[in-house]
DNA sequence: CGCTCGCACATGG
DNA sequence: CCATGTGCGAGCG
């Protein structure tokens, strides 16, 4: 058995899974279910970590261990060079195409399919014209995100 | 100019 | 297959 918690944050639940080899999943869940401190509790426990900081205010990225086996190496490239995106900047689709010698269109695909909410700043890419762009059906969370990586780096 | 519209393009489901 | 979390260029007023 792996790992499985949920974290309250102020957008909502997120469901938490890893495995033995890192953190495997965090995206939104409606009602929280029974935890399973199976292996990989640790990466869970490093998330957790992480959110609070992230939601208090810190800009660091994620320094935990993440188990990307599930991707295709499309994907792990893409999402790896997300993660390269600083706090509170943004990149649009096609700009982090471009880098990768992708379609934007397929960025945008690859954004959908990414596992890893806030781990993978997948907030941080919008449409090129500075529009919001989708974020899977909640293009508020993203907004808010985004107001409140910018709010805090002026402090 | 600014806005709409259509289509090419590459992935993932 | 096909829908898409895009972009860009053409056409129009």
């Amino acid at each position: 058995m792996s790992a499985l918690a949920f974290f309250s944050s102020p957008l909502g639940w997120l469901r938490v899974e890893a495995g033995a080899q890192g953190l495997r999943l965090v995206r939104f869940a409606g009602v929280p279910s029974d935890e399973e401190r199976g292996a990989g509790w640790r990466f869970v426990e490093e998330f957790f970590d992480f959110a609070e900081a992230y939601f208090a205010g810190s800009q660091n990225p994620y320094p935990g261990r993440l188990d990307l086996s599930a991707a295709s190496s499309r994907q792990r490239r893409l999402w790896l060079q997300t993660m390269q995106i600083p706090y509170g900047r943004t990149l649009s689709y096609a700009a982090l195409g471009k880098l990768l010698d992708m379609h934007p269109r397929s960025v945008g695909a690859g954004m959908r399919a990414a596992p890893l909410l806030l781990v993978i700043p997948a907030q941080r890419v919008i449409y090129a014209d500075g529009g919001i762009g989708g974020f899977a059906g909640r293009e508020g969370a993203k907004a808010w995100l985004l107001q409140f990586e910018k709010r805090n780096l002026r402090v």
